[in-house]
DNA sequence: TGTAGTCTGTACGCTGCCGTACATAGCTAT
DNA sequence: ATAGCTATGTACGGCAGCGTACAGACTACA
């Protein structure tokens, strides 16, 4: 039982979510987390499925897609450590138009729906955390909409990496050009132009599915403003005056799990 | 006081939300709800401002829109009597990156924050309401993010007036295509082009800031997926089983403001 | 070592929407 | 009535992104 997932168990704080709980909830949660194992492109839940499970990623990435009758598909939001899959449980309506699909591999925790209720229920705090966070969730939505009708491919392309490397410890993304170009909803070609762009300008390196974020203050210029949008706002309901830690980045330090750079 | 609006004040059952409350809750809602008119145009509150108040829509339409950096626009949704202005005062952040415009002129109820926060603290019907209908908002922006990616201008003007023809008692808007241009976020030659050929199929009419629809079962047709989804998630999301109503549109037969067809 | 499969690069015509410009038609006020 | 404003119609070049097609590059596995 001494293999790095112990390691991982005994750590909730991995998620942002939980450790901005207060301990005693975190206590009482803690027996009923179980650790699991996310790969690439797992469904957590497909669009109408009736929730058994919130899921707090812990170095994972899940993405919220919107798929349409004819298969094309377009991405709502993301959620990493910050968040927690399965809104729909405690907002009551139970299921949700959209799949969460697993867009980068990690760890989650997983509580079953009933014990998370129950807890939900008799908390104000995990309310109002939980409340808080979802309006994070819809300012990301909304700012989603925006960019779609409003910006180009390669600012989107910008937008989108920067919202996967907050996620993530590492600056290197495993990611192939395809599932990118499913997540903005455009052609593959399309994101292979713009990841042409920012390769020769030296922001990015990639191949064959390894995306590597060389100058990252230079992706944020070639950014449209969506992604700032949405940073502020989120750091700002997302600030937890008792500990003092204001931006969601310096959470990431918090989780100890250990991975090598692009090794995954 | 014994004008029109005066009839109106007694009928709090004009908004869904409240309608639904158990009659306890709203007896003490009642002596704090003011009436207010809401004219064209008019901004309940800008991109940032903190909240004073929660507006309850009774027979006007108010639409979320979010307002770019260099002034383009795009609408992340619409709220008519079926919900509330003012979500984020209940979420915790007590302010939004949108703005609230006025989209077609009418009356709402308007309630202070702090006796809206009191109310809703104290009363978990309230709370599972609320949050209900905060998921089906969420559901109206994931789709419009997915419409701006993928559907026509043709298209999203159907979706557009059907979401704005289920939140008024008339077939008949008071809207400039210029103004839905803004909505839509695209110029108001496309929204021309577009109501053109809706017109010459005879689905609506139209001419200086007045459409009447005329064909709605051709004009659902026209229209993509997106607006079907909304209405059949929001239906499932509101529908209250202690009373067995289970469509929204049903509601709009609660309010009893009398108006001539196109007289606003 | 070779072969199959996956990922990425490039090209080309097409279309929907944009930016811009200007014309006409209907309402409104003096 | 007439001037002025607002709303709508039309036109045209430009371009971003689409659909399609195919070639090259890298990987994995036999």
């Amino acid at each position: 039982m001494l293999h790095s997932s112990k390691a991982i168990a005994l750590q909730p704080q991995g998620n942002f979510l939980i450790a901005a709980l207060p301990v005693d909830v975190q206590a009482r949660l803690l027996p009923n987390l179980e650790l699991v194992a996310l790969p690439l492109g797992k469904v957590l839940y497909e669009s109408g499925d009736t929730l058994r499970y919130v899921y707090f990623p812990i170095d994972c990435i899940v993405s919220l897609l919107y798929v349409m009758e004819n298969g094309a598909s377009a991405e709502i939001s993301v959620v990493g450590n910050e968040g927690i899959i399965g809104v729909a449980m405690f907002m009551g309506g139970g299921s949700t138009t959209s799949r969460a699909i697993i867009q980068s591999a990690g760890y989650a925790y997983r509580l079953s729906g009933q014990k998370f209720k129950d807890e939900f229920n008799r908390h104000t705090e995990m309310l109002m955390l939980l409340l808080r966070y979802t309006q994070s969730l819809i300012t990301q939505m909304a700012q989603t909409a925006v960019c779609n009708r409003h910006h180009s491919i390669d600012q989107q392309l910008c937008r989108w990496l920067l919202l996967s490397l907050d996620r993530l410890p590492t600056n290197c993304l495993a990611m192939t050009q395809e599932l990118i170009a499913n997540m903005l909803g455009v052609r593959r070609e399309g994101v292979t132009e713009a990841a042409g762009k920012l390769q020769k300008l030296g922001v990015i390196e990639y191949s064959r599915g390894k995306i590597t974020v060389l100058n990252r203050v230079l992706l944020e210029q070639l950014s449209c403003e969506c992604y700032a949008v949405v940073k502020k706002e989120t750091d700002r309901l997302m600030a937890t005056p008792t500990t003092g830690r204001s931006e969601l980045q310096q959470i990431n330090e918090l989780h100890s799990i250990s991975m090598p750079p692009c090794a995954q």
